[in-house]
RNA sequence: GUCCGGAUAGUGUAGCGGCCUAUCAUGAGGGCCUGUCGAGCCCCCGACCCGGGUUCAAAUCCCGGUCCGGACGCCA
């Protein structure tokens, strides 16, 4: 192990010989002293060469270093005033370990914007940057505090193929893909897979893993491929998930204000922890708040991208939409008993975006045979996925979460590319 | 996919028929400087997306393409 020290892990009063390893963020020759300021993951450690007293072969290496150049830093702490955090590093050895040529493909000290298409072009320069850096961060503390609070409340984490054999769930276009000498497909999503678990006896399941989507929409939204938090439970229904949902919610946002501090300082975000429980409206509800400010939307549409805003604006929170019409939602969508016409659906709402999107499931074999044929779909093409009902199937719910609709509501982020590393949409497949 | 806007040095921009030998910042190269921390100062380098057209003259106008941004649609 080449490092001995973080940035962060230096105080000004060490005694011991240290080793940082980082990028060269910047070099100012100010030509009696020299001044190196190193980045690594956790921050900036500066490196002070005095011309009078440091070794020639050092500061020649110093002063030819490129900006951003790969360099382990070997040397003792001097407790100095005038340097940033109270200390600078006076170098015994200087090795170079990866020369970064130059020009840079962009700026990564925040003197030059770069737009958002160059930097995913050099993603890996980009997340260099404290900003960027930020953002996956507290991606990560997100997930983990997902895993964290469904394993607790007694969760199994699963892993469903995402390469199928048949079109799921309707609705949206999947993408082909050759698999041996057969047609198969990049899943739309794990539903089907984690209902089988249910028949399955695992009782309560979740899964975080990518999903994919082969619609030709162009929206700070939408993503080709993306990551979707599913959880499926047994013997719960709708209004116990959305529990599970809403608290979910409030415990990640709790946990990256308590750990992501310093990132969302970064960030300039503020968070403010949603109150539970969130507010219920009906379908019918939402429908009417659209037409009362102007729109033209009939029940039994779609919540259209204008009506989305008016109610998020009119409920200013994250909310529930509740009691879907049956036809406009997917075939798994439990119908009232005594209306038959509305369903156990819900949608999870932030005043932007629909977030996430659940449900009671229909557990009845012939129910949901009927379900299928009713929304058009063939049967056969669900036989692996039917067979699970026949055999001993409970009642069960779940929902699923866009992971990056999360973050990008929860810290303002206007394009949902920002918070994917590598993201894919209709035209951009690389890097 | 539809509509609207755009594409100028490595990066971010100004210019929108002749004043362009194209602005500014950042950056690269060279020089001065012992306390910088978006260092400062001097010198210097580097660009009009591609193809066609209009015009005496095109970065600038028109057409097509590619790519980018935004709204909507589709969708989650």
């Amino acid at each position: 192990m080449i490092r001995t020290h973080y940035s962060t892990q230096i105080t000004p009063d060490m005694k011991e010989s240290v080793t940082i390893c980082g990028w060269a963020h910047e070099i100012r020759d100010l030509g009696g002293i020299t001044f190196l300021v190193v980045r690594d993951r956790e921050g900036l450690v500066q490196v002070t060469l005095f011309k009078k007293t440091i070794d020639k072969n050092l500061l020649e290496i110093v002063r030819n270093l490129s900006r951003e150049s790969v360099v382990a830093i070997t040397g003792t702490i001097k407790k100095e005033a005038k340097a940033p955090n109270g200390y600078e590093v006076v170098p015994t050895e200087v090795k170079v370990l990866g020369k970064a040529d130059s020009p840079l493909p962009m700026d990564t000290t925040g003197k030059v914007d770069a737009d958002l298409d160059t930097r995913l072009d050099v993603r890996f320069m980009d997340v260099r940057r404290p900003y960027t850096q930020a953002i996956f961060r507290i991606r990560h503390l997100i997930l983990k505090s997902i895993r964290e609070y469904l394993d607790n409340d007694g969760f199994l984490e699963i892993t469903t193929p995402k390469v199928v054999a048949t079109a799921t769930e309707g609705g949206t276009a999947l993408f082909p893909i050759t698999y041996f000498e057969r047609e198969a497909f990049l899943n739309q999503s794990p539903q089907l897979f984690k209902q089988l678990m249910m028949s399955g006896g695992l009782d309560r399941v979740f899964e975080i893993g990518p999903i994919f989507r082969a619609e030709e929409h162009d929206t700070r939204k939408h993503l080709n491929e993306a990551t979707s938090i599913d959880i499926e439970a047994s013997f719960l229904n709708n209004e116990d998930v959305m529990v599970i949902l809403e608290n979910l919610v409030k415990y990640i946002y709790m946990k990256v204000q308590e750990k992501g501090a310093t990132y969302l300082k970064t960030l300039g975000v503020e968070l403010k922890i949603p109150e539970i429980p969130f507010k219920r409206i009906t379908y019918s509800e939402a429908i009417e708040i659209a037409r009362k400010n102007g729109e033209k939307i009939e029940w039994g549409d779609d919540l259209s991208t204008e009506s989305e805003h008016t109610i998020g604006k009119t409920i200013g929170e994250h909310y529930f939409i509740v009691d879907w019409p049956s036809k406009i939602k997917p075939f798994y969508a439990l119908p009232y008993e005594d209306k038959p016409e509305l369903c156990r659906a819900f949608d999870m709402m932030h005043p932007r975006m629909e977030l996430s999107s659940g449900a009671q499931r229909v557990h009845s074999y012939e129910m949901l045979r009927d379900r299928i044929e009713a929304q058009g779909l063939n049967p056969d093409g669900f036989e692996f996925y039917l067979k699970a009902f026949k055999y001993g199937m409970p009642p069960h719910s779940g929902w699923g979460v866009g992971a990056e609709r999360l973050l990008m509501t929860m810290l303002g982020i206007e394009n949902i590319r920002e918070v994917v590393l590598f993201p894919r949409d209709r035209k951009r497949l690389s890097p």
